[in-house]
DNA sequence: GCCATTCGTTGTACGATGTACAACGATCGC
DNA sequence: GCGATCGTTGTACATCGTACAACGAATGGC
């Protein structure tokens, strides 16, 4: 649907509905209120419109949030400079994509939900990661197995530290948590129990806040080098 | 709600209904019709009971699905044996994980999508794997950084490996993706292209069908040794 | 410069869904 | 036996996605 040759309403009073217009609003709705909340009719009175003028423009909703989610990594993949390591291209692309997603951090459980909507076929972000790796010598089986790890990893680490808690349950949560981890056995658990203070809050399971409250910067700067290591591993072995 | 101090109803006709029998029966919701599809209306059909009724045992749907996400989780650590080396506790964690996913596809996008249910706080997972670590004579902060790593490496490629294309779409996102497969440019992606055939449903962002029907098998396999080695490095390095 | 056509929006409507709430009956302790 | 409590029935409502039918405004052909 949709073939806007030109922009029909000149200037009437209102810009305009575009289909870009509808996804950068409902990114802004999603940034305000969260994935869970988001919907058509608050969409709608964002741009001024009636909620089903929208679908013009869009086939359903769940195009919208694909569309959406492709707008925030649009251009994650940084350009493969001839001679650069690809160690260094691997780093680079590790922080361009965090840094992506903790700027619209409520897109995160958009992110590890769906197949669909997964960086939906991004050649560039694809031939940037293959790249990186058949310069480290990578090819065959070999050149899979540490492309599927490369995409695991940058994906499963960032949307985990992002995803959000449901709002209306936040504050429960919070002491919820706090309150567990204080009944830590140190019998049965010993070395959790021996380490709480460093990994309450800091850790996946233990957190009671998200990335965006309590980024973890130096596990996520020490990830990156523990994937280079396994894709060292996998080009040394036979 | 829910104070069940004996069953009610001896044996009725039905057989009673439990917290229990609840999330086993979202648990086969799930299994059939996927996470988009369940609802509590049908649920309760399959319970033969008002859609109302199961509020007595459970405070509302989100806590269903959360419950049914440990339920499926429970006991994916295994006990660790002592003397065991930490790389085969880690190994043995891994595939435990997959395997229990594996078993509940469906659930999969409710475990990437939100802290909440991430293993809610199982202790048992989180002692097995900072023990496993401590063995590996990490502590401190590059304790916490491969405690962190390993969670995020665990849990993003099971999710992703197995997180379903909506129903709906299945049949459209399958062509589309393979007739979009078609249009690589070798001369703008020369990698991509080359090693097409290798990668065509067998890597991320380059699948149509999820790891039910196309499992990442070798992938997984090279992912773990290349998490181990990670940790090797982490051990390593100051 | 008029008019039929197409585009994009306004309105209306409906079915599905989560869940609050008030009966109401069955069961159990006494 | 009887009152309190537990668990279920039944009703109701607000919210949401989206189908569908007008309807008006810009446009291009004449």
């Amino acid at each position: 649907m949709a073939k806007p040759r030109a922009t029909r309403r000149p200037a009437a009073d209102k810009p305009a509905l575009t289909r870009e217009r509808v996804i950068a609003a409902a990114l802004a709705e999603i940034d305000e209120r969260g994935a869970d909340a988001f919907n058509l009719r608050n969409l709608a009175e964002r741009l001024g419109v009636y909620p089903t003028a929208v679908y013009w423009h869009v086939p359903n909703k769940n195009a919208i949030l694909a569309e959406v989610v492709a707008t925030v990594f649009r251009d994650v993949a940084p350009r493969r400079r001839s001679g650069e390591d690809w160690r260094d291209y691997l780093r680079k692309l590790f922080q361009r994509y965090r840094a992506s997603m903790r700027r619209h951090p409520n897109v995160a459980p958009l992110v590890g939900a769906h197949l669909v909507g997964n960086l939906r076929i991004d050649f560039d972000f694809v031939e940037g990661v293959l790249g990186a790796l058949a310069d480290a010598d990578l090819a065959g089986a070999r050149l899979v197995a540490g492309y599927n790890a490369v995409v695991a990893a940058l994906i499963g680490f960032v949307v985990q530290e992002f995803s959000p808690i449901p709002a209306t349950e936040a504050q429960e949560w919070q002491s919820a948590v706090q309150q567990r981890l204080l009944t830590v056995d140190p019998q049965t658990h010993p070395v959790l129990a021996a380490n709480l203070p460093l990994l309450a809050n800091q850790a996946f399971v233990l957190r009671w806040q998200n990335g965006s409250e309590a980024p973890l910067d130096a596990s996520y700067r020490s990830f990156i080098e523990q994937v280079i290591a396994g894709i060292e591993h996998l080009r040394a072995q036979g």
